[in-house]
DNA sequence: GAAGGGAATTGGTCTTGACCAAGTTGACAG
DNA sequence: CTGTCAACTTGGTCAAGACCAATTCCCTTC
């Protein structure tokens, strides 16, 4: 990384300090290193330290680099692809790092959830949070609604989601979209609250109507979601 | 928009005024209007120009504002559903908004185009630049990557796609994940340079091997993917 | 009335400098 | 050797101010 004079500048100064950031880490670089702190950094280009600081959020955005504060600025190995295909017999739970329930609770549902859901704001739900893991980092955290009248009386989680995994599905419907992190979200994906997440809300369908309404979030600096849908494609082509 | 108190602080003042804002939002403005100025709105909230702004971009993150230089910041209107649901008898072209081809090339294949069509990097490739708007706003810029071997001499971009849409499909392999705005895809998005957005990265498999790769971009303020995969499941259980 | 050319307005970029908070390190006491 | 705590390092937040660039709007000119 040496002192790169920044060129003529059309475009602004962070983009061209991205750019030649992005090429150091191509070349002189390896994942998990640490980068010179921004005070440093910031001096070595010639650019304010918020300059520095608006090309390196960027970079992060991109899933390139890791920062933490009292720790430094790390390269980030690539993105991990995680799977969330839709599976029409089974609950997800994919092969691989698989969601670790964390806790259930009984609140009144939420208001969009509720409308997902085909029920009246603040009627009861059962609610479980749970987390998935990706080389023993954690990706993302879900939480699963189910209407609490289609339950049996004091079901526990695992057999919610048991009970679930074995219902037959009609369909999924799902979303995906960019949010950022509320606080509960940023804590269990060791994120600072408003980081940018993608956000995959799925209804589960019967002949009855919906099932359950997940809502999970991923970081979105670590992950790549893969829809490898093939599979039932294939079926259908057959 | 009362010049409201920003309460004690464990967490940061942009957090607050995010909220402060957000909620000003829900009450007292409508979709389309214009908020007062980034001086003025710092002013009335007794912070630095620069924490109003990154109060703002955090809400537009979020899809809630819509900031433009020489106009000013006006307020978004809910996110729209954008269906790419894999399709597998057809190539993607939804009802609504449509995709418009915009113009086709014939470059060296970029490295991770070769690789995910199983070429040799700079193997030669035809692609076709299109984008997709929805309520009459860009919402998508797609590239089409079709290997220039499979392809007729001279074929128009038209009947390339024409071509793949009759296409045999096996299956389709997709990817989401976040990214931000190279140049020519923010001014065909008409954003700036690094604004995020969701990255669609799809397979179309044939028996024969990969047919095409598309990379399209999605404006992740302004749209959500929906995959409403409900018909194909539907199929499968009967 | 139409066309052209400045202002004025607004968000975008950049700087300097200060302080806060999380995490690490190492000296010191037990 | 071990636990504790203080100093230090690092990224996170905030301020005040300056200038740039896209857009709008109005005044002038033809």
């Amino acid at each position: 990384m040496a002192t790169t004079q920044l060129e003529a500048l059309p475009e602004p100064k962070y983009w061209h300090l991205k750019t030649a950031l992005s090429e150091a880490l191509d070349s002189e670089f390896t994942v998990g290193q640490i980068l010179p702190n921004e005070r440093d950094l910031a001096a070595r280009y010639g650019v304010a330290r918020a300059t520095l600081r608006q090309a390196l959020e960027q970079l992060e955005l991109e899933g390139r680099l890791q920062r933490r504060r009292g720790v430094g600025t790390t390269v980030s190995p690539p993105r991990v692809g995680v799977d969330v295909s839709p599976a029409p017999d089974r609950w997800p739970g994919e092969p691989g790092d698989a969601w670790q329930t964390e806790s259930a609770s009984c609140p009144a549902a939420p208001a969009q959830i509720a409308q997902l859901l085909g029920l009246a704001a603040g009627d009861s739900v059962h609610a479980v949070r749970r987390t998935r893991a990706a080389h023993s980092q954690p990706v993302a955290t879900e939480l699963v609604y189910v209407p609490t009248r289609e339950l049996p009386a004091g079901q526990e989680a695992e057999a919610i989601l048991a009970t679930l995994h074995l219902r037959d599905l009609k369909g999924q419907e799902r979303t995906v979209e960019l949010g950022s992190a509320k606080a509960e979200d940023a804590r269990l994906l060791d994120r600072l609250p408003g980081a940018p997440v993608l956000v995959v809300t799925t209804r589960y369908l019967t002949e009855q109507g919906t099932a359950a309404v997940t809502v999970a979030t991923y970081r979105a600096d670590t992950c790549r979601l893969t829809f490898g849908d093939s599979g039932a494609m294939r079926l259908l082509a057959g």
